[in-house]
DNA sequence: AATTATATACAATCAAGAATGTATGTAAAC
DNA sequence: GTTTACATACATTCTTGATTGTATATAATT
């Protein structure tokens, strides 16, 4: 074939990228060879090699291309409104774990690379830098959850004997656990559906005053 | 060589299996070759290939050579103990997860195991089917959880507010999280440590009455 | 505006290694 | 003598990476 324009070549890299996220989340990143995403793609190899400089590279490409919640959105702070004195400090949290959810929930490239990111890949050799952003991403979550719980301490609704520090890292071990549980949770046995009441009933519990549900 | 006596040939089986593990943990599982395992274990491919029909067979081997909490020990039930009336009912709960977590850090084998199938294989195949006991080990567990939580709502121990259902969801998400977090963080630098602490916030925080700290 | 030159965007082919599975050999245990 | 518990050798498949080919888009030149 030919020369193509350059934005046909876009096109080409973004139909290379969309299908190795198909062929990733199908057969796993080991198991699936450059011919196979070649193929769905609608190319041959040489295209890929084109566009990339290898598998890893690749792989790189169709994880950077979606922002995830928790590990990529650490730049989004609880929002801190200090107008409103008397609104409920934990409810930016609140607001903060149901945005992470619904766009897991809603956005299906983002719940396909989480869930190769989860299930489907080796955190071996090139990936164990991955694994490291990870974590780090883990503590900058709940780096980030720390002032509002601070803020929630101060005002009286965090429950006494519980710091704010425990309860930044209780919170980030609960959205660590809710979104592997969630995408594990393909048949809707457990929590597919009902993670608003999970995270309710989360922050609830980090609350001093037992407020009656109607 | 020659044939081995029947103890000889089973200290070779476990050498496999053990020399599967290390290699598995160090280059994930579809990156280490039988080669590979058969050189650590101080054998050649035939001998894994007489003892296992396969890498599949070989992996699962592995696997359940160790029981892992949660998600094999679901026999072990929350202890009831209606004798002691007066005693708090949450208590087994935090004993249970604490165990979980001692199993965890305390046993190699078990720590290997679960860091293997946590970050170093890829689920799809052959391995489908372990993802889908690890959904059924998570709800086993949070049924597990039920009753003790049931006993703690009619205690009055339970925040008025939380189903016992909700609360077993709540535990069985956290203990997920804490188990991956924990796993992640080999540098210490969040839970290694510290996870007493989370376990014991996370119960309290299911707790009605605030108990002050000393 | 037309021609030329060059870089682009791939396809096709090839060489090489790695991994698996199988088949066969073999010496000692039973 | 037969089976066991491996080691060795071999055939096959799969995958990668590199090389080469090529038609065209685009820029440069006239």
């Amino acid at each position: 074939m030919a020369r193509r324009t350059k934005a046909a070549s876009e096109q080409t890299r973004r139909d290379i990228v969309a299908a190795a996220r198909r062929e990733f989340l199908r057969r796993g990143v080991s198991r699936t060879s450059l011919e196979q995403i070649a193929r769905t793609a609608g190319v041959t190899r040489g295209a890929i090699y084109w566009h990339f400089a290898d598998k890893q590279a690749l792989f790189d490409a169709m994880r950077d291309e979606v922002k995830l919640p928790i590990v990529d959105c650490v730049a989004v702070e609880v929002s801190h409104r200090p107008d409103s004195r008397r609104a409920d400090p934990l409810e930016p949290i609140a607001a903060l774990l149901e945005g992470v959810m619904r766009q897991l929930a809603s956005d299906p490239l983002t719940r396909d690379t989480w869930d190769i990111l989860t299930f489907r890949c080796e955190y071996v050799e090139g990936l164990v830098e991955e694994l490291d952003a990870q974590r780090k991403s883990h503590e900058d979550f709940r780096d980030m959850l720390l002032p509002a719980y601070r803020r929630a301490a101060e005002a009286g609704v965090l429950r006494a004997e519980l710091k704010p520090e425990l309860a930044a890292t209780e919170t980030m071990v609960f959205m660590t656990g809710l979104v592997r549980v969630w995408l594990l949770d393909e048949q809707a046995s457990m929590v597919r559906d009902n993670w608003p009441s999970l995270i309710a009933g989360h922050v609830q519990a980090m609350r001093t005053a037992t407020k009656t549900a109607p």
